[in-house]
DNA sequence: CTGAAAGCGCTTACAG
DNA sequence: CTGAAAGCGCTTACAG
């Protein structure tokens, strides 16, 4: 499969050497138009495909950039990930870089292995997509590439991150829920469980704090266990009127907690997610929840990548990116407030 | 951040060859132990990494394969694809390889254009993962490379492909209920949307074939319109003891539908599905139902692009995976049948 | 065991 | 406008 055709090929085919014809190829200067054109067609009618590996022990670059995802965000019920790395190929496109995905292995977290990626030098720079270990975060540290965390962050690592802005999101949909009518507000999550269940429960608390609505222990329902695994629901004995779900799995179970204490949902009371995952629509009715904006994720990082490639020494931090509102069918405005 | 340490670096820091420097981090023969050793410390030490372009050019081999997905198969709840990249990449792993995801646009789907992997020569071969149009077919066919047409086939091609094996999997599923004592079983799906809807059916039709059962046409339960959008499932008057639904989701609609009409599952009536998605274990009890192999039809196709790259003129043909039964819940044994 | 030479395909100065 | 020369980093014969 190697009936390569070179520019030598096309080249000694026209008499002309082979400077003249990759200079017609790439459009530079330096060839009668005439000359470029026909080395154009004869190149097409002989199926000439450009030898990118020689361009890249040129120019010391690869176009290709990694991106790494630890294994265990890649099981059958996570194509968060997936979708986020799709958008980033799709971006990466744009700029004629190709993005080549690495799965991180337990194991290679574990005895903090370089990815081959980097080792075998197959890409300009490194997205690490999903948190890993503090001991890999100084692997990726010692990496001499451009790098880039993505969705969660480091406090002490070096590296730029963009993270989405769950405190923002749980902030404005509590917001709007207030705007609403509503003042008695609960939050259904874990806040000890995962650092985003707690970023979203801050969002919330802050709206209630700038509202002058005093929040209280008996609003903040838990949703699992230390091991993460879901409990039942525990409803107040007296009803709020609205729940903030961390997400929107939780807002599903929250329903059918409702429904079997013979709540309507919004008519008893409003239900909001977060995520706009599958079951937001699973629900009936669906739910007014936060979107993930993974197309913005995807484009700001391989922005970010891109100037760095350009020049190595630029920082940009820890970028948030904020989700959108959904507006669904699962919360009511409350009479109260016309 | 071209920072790169070559052989040359190292060989000169040894007093040695840039050759020697090669043999010994290649574990090839013709160097002492010794300095073999000793190089390989040096390399770590200076953070040598291995420059792979160099090795493309000489063996005109880049060490990766293209995926490409049609771009109308990776919507917001389309991750299926994403999986079988996924399990891809990681079997190209084992190789040596690496895989370049190519989202093909419907734009250069619909103008024929050769994906830029291809005619940047980024990739040694290309598997089309997802039905892409009879033009587009032919231009597959027109790239001079090892390729392979992942879950579809074309009838004219001349190309491999590995698909799954929907015929088959219904003729288990239905071979399980009749062994469990049922004998009125209906099948949900409209045969006309599409070939997987239209091949179960038929194994769910050999089935009945096969254990000398009737086929009837009250039977066969409608779930959508000619354009694939979901129709609420019509009853029979009399209703059968079990229902083979084309797809998981599918059976979540009839579920809605049982319970409505004051039917439970599965002590009124057994349902199956197929696909074990997340709508299989969304509703209670939870989904008997055919799981594809996705491992399996990964493996397979890296197996056969890797056999192409050593032999160019090697033939699969027409391969089918094999999906398995998962066993849960939403079956019940009839007494009849002991 | 060790290394000088040539070459993979292309591009970048530079000379004509 | 056109092209000979050198070089990117590595490997493959081949010579010593």
């Amino acid at each position: 499969m190697k009936s390569n055709i070179t520019m030598k090929d096309i080249a000694d085919k026209l008499g002309v050497s082979s400077v003249t014809v990759s200079k017609a190829l790439n459009d530079k200067e330096g060839v009668s138009e005439s000359l470029k054109l026909q080395i154009k067609k004869i190149a097409g009618e002989m199926g000439y495909r450009y030898n990118s590996a020689a361009k890249s022990i040129k120019e010391g670059l690869s176009y290709n950039v990694g991106v790494m995802i630890p294994q265990r965000f890649t099981g059958m019920n996570s194509s968060f990930y997936l979708r986020v790395y799709q958008q980033i190929s799709l971006h990466l496109d744009h700029y004629g870089y190709f993005g080549i995905l690495n799965i991180l292995s337990n194991e290679d977290e574990d005895q903090l292995n370089f990815p081959r990626v980097y080792s075998e030098n197959k890409v300009d720079g490194i997205i690490i997509l999903g948190q890993v270990s503090k001991e890999y975060i100084q692997t990726v540290q010692n990496m001499n590439m451009p790098k880039l965390f993505l969705d969660f962050y480091d406090e002490h690592a070096e590296v730029d991150s963009i993270i989405q802005d769950n405190f923002y999101g749980a902030y404005e949909l509590t917001n709007y829920l207030i705007r609403l009518g509503h003042r008695d507000i609960a939050y259904v999550g874990n806040i000890y469980s995962t650092s985003s269940i707690q970023d979203r429960f801050l969002g919330y608390y802050k709206s209630l704090l700038e509202h002058g609505l005093a929040f209280q222990e008996r609003l903040l329902l838990n949703d699992r266990d230390e091991r993460g695994r879901y409990i039942d629901i525990q409803l107040p004995e007296r009803m709020p009127t609205a729940f903030v779900c961390n997400c929107d799995q939780v807002a599903y179970n929250l329903y059918e907690r409702l429904t079997e204490a013979g709540y309507s949902v919004p008519a008893d009371c409003s239900v909001v997610g977060f995520d706009n995952d599958v079951y937001a629509t699973l629900v009936s009715p669906h739910l007014t929840t936060v979107e993930v904006d993974i197309d913005q994720m995807a484009r700001t990082a391989v922005k970010f990548m891109m100037e760095k490639l350009e020049s190595p020494g630029r920082r940009n931090g820890r970028v948030l990116v904020q989700g959108k509102i959904v507006f669904r069918d699962s919360v009511k405005r409350l009479e109260a407030n016309n």
